[in-house]
RNA sequence: CGGGGCGUAGCGCAGCCUGGUAGCGCACACGGUUCGGGACCGUGGAGCCGGAGGUUCAAAUCCUCUCGCCCCGACCA
């Protein structure tokens, strides 16, 4: 596997996420907010998107794909073609007409609800994609954390009224905890302002990072949490203890739209008694990259990343540390295959450089658990199983570290 | 978009102040010895010094312009 590890920590690179995926290999920058993601990075996105289709499914979120490409008069029908200024990418097609590159998907998908939904009896609809957005930011930074071109899973609710938004706002927010959870990272829901957005009320999910760029307020005594853009006092609005300040990563938003898109769209439906009304809508955003990004920022040690099994891009790396013993690469190749039949990912170290080597880029890349097999403890028949995290070692018998996958990465 | 910093070999850097035609470490290729925490010896390849213009007998070095990247701020639907 094509896994470019960097010994040295790149001079662009300031955040511990940025250092960490370029030294671990993987992603490399292609200019200024625009990232390639190499395999490695790439195993990690997809286990992220993994996780919340499954989270989306659950909740009865029906998955489509829209252009990444759109006409402006949708862009123009809700005015944001106007409001929006210099972050949103245009162009135009050859017959001169205006376009602009998705920033967010709103425009579109009202588009499709208000030439689809006719009746009361269309509604609820959940619809989410994972999908590109771009957008010119003034400032990308931190790597991954705030780029021109970015994967999103965005999913919008359709309901006849308030109390279906509010149905599908709060399954929204149950599955967000859910994700982010199954994720490994610290976060914390907090109260936040719709802006641009629009719409009644909005949600931001944040996960502590001092390379955050929003603030959040906490209280320890209540548990209320805001963003500091909207709670500008230091005492608790609710209990008024004091409030304490933290740094977070936004990686998860999630908004009452109402009828701000579909009025404008003319995304109306009938009702029961043959009146006609706008259809009451929502949006939800993830940033996988984000995830990525913070967990690394949440999880990490001097030798490098400690992935939460959730989102390793393997569940365990196997260490041959010398390739050219025949009794450590028949061992090494039996442990690998027996847990790819069994179903786990595995990574194997076959490159025939110095033990040292191993060991460095296994921390790096920080796959959960390490399977070491050297002549050292072959000797006694045994194999060492190390864990990444807490670095426990167990020296177990080739057998008992094929059962030891299936009890530590199982499930 | 305002302020600051940096562009020299794949990566990290020195050389620039005081002009004389480019160097170090790592990486890479080949040969050999190694094999439990970034091994060792030998040999070798690789850079028109971000770009353009100017000054000068001579520019990586001085001057002007320009492009790119990073950081702080503003912005962030």
């Amino acid at each position: 596997m094509f896994i470019p590890t960097l010994r040295e920590t790149p001079a662009e690179a300031e955040a511990v996420s940025h250092i960490l995926m370029l030294r671990g290999g993987f992603v490399r920058q292609l200019a200024a907010g625009l990232y390639i993601y190499l395999p490695l990075g790439w195993r990690v996105i997809n286990r992220i998107n993994k996780i919340i289709k499954e989270e989306m499914e659950a909740i009865g979120a029906q998955e489509i794909s829209m252009p990444v490409l759109h006409p402006a008069e949708v862009w123009q029908q809700t005015g944001r073609w106007f409001d929006i200024k210099e972050e949103m990418f245009r162009l135009r097609d050859r017959c001169g007409r205006d376009m602009c590159l998705g920033m967010t998907h709103e425009e579109i998908i009202t588009w499709l609800a208000s030439t689809e939904i006719r009746s009361y009896r269309d509604l609820p609809q959940v619809w989410y994609q994972l999908q590109t957005k771009l957008r010119d930011e003034a400032r990308p930074k931190s790597g991954v954390l705030r780029t021109r071109e970015f994967l999103m899973k965005d999913s919008y609710s359709f309901d006849k009224d308030e109390a279906g938004l509010e149905e599908n706002y709060q399954r929204h927010a149950n599955a967000y905890h859910r994700i982010f959870s199954r994720c490994g990272l610290k976060f914390y829901q907090v109260e936040s302002d719709p802006g641009m957005m629009g719409g009644a009320a909005a949600h931001e999910f944040m996960a502590p990072s001092s390379v955050g760029e929003d603030e959040i307020v906490l209280c320890g005594k209540c548990g209320y949490s805001a963003n500091r853009e909207i709670e500008k006092g230091d005492k608790c609005p609710k209990c008024g203890a004091s409030l304490k300040a933290e740094k977070a990563i936004e990686i998860g938003n999630i908004f009452k739209l109402g009828t701000k898109y579909s009025l404008p769209l003319k995304a109306f439906y009938l009702d029961e008694k043959g009146n006609e009304k706008p259809v009451v809508m929502g949006s939800y955003g993830i940033g996988p990259a984000r995830i990525a990004a913070a967990a690394i920022e949440q999880n990490n040690d001097k030798d490098g990343i400690i992935w939460h099994r959730g989102i390793a891009p393997f569940d365990v790396e196997i260490l041959p540390l010398n390739m050219n013993n025949a009794e450590i690469m028949r061992i090494a190749e039996s442990l690998y295959s027996r847990a790819g039949e069994e179903g786990f990912e595995v990574l194997m170290d076959d490159r025939n450089v110095s033990p040292g080597i191993k060991f460095k880029d296994a921390d790096l890349i920080g796959i959960p658990y390490q399977i070491i097999i050297g002549e050292k403890n072959l000797k006694e028949g045994v194999v060492e199983f190390k864990s990444r995290k807490t670095r426990e070692v167990k020296r177990l018998k080739p057998e008992e570290a094929a059962e030891k996958i299936k009890i530590e990465c199982g499930g």
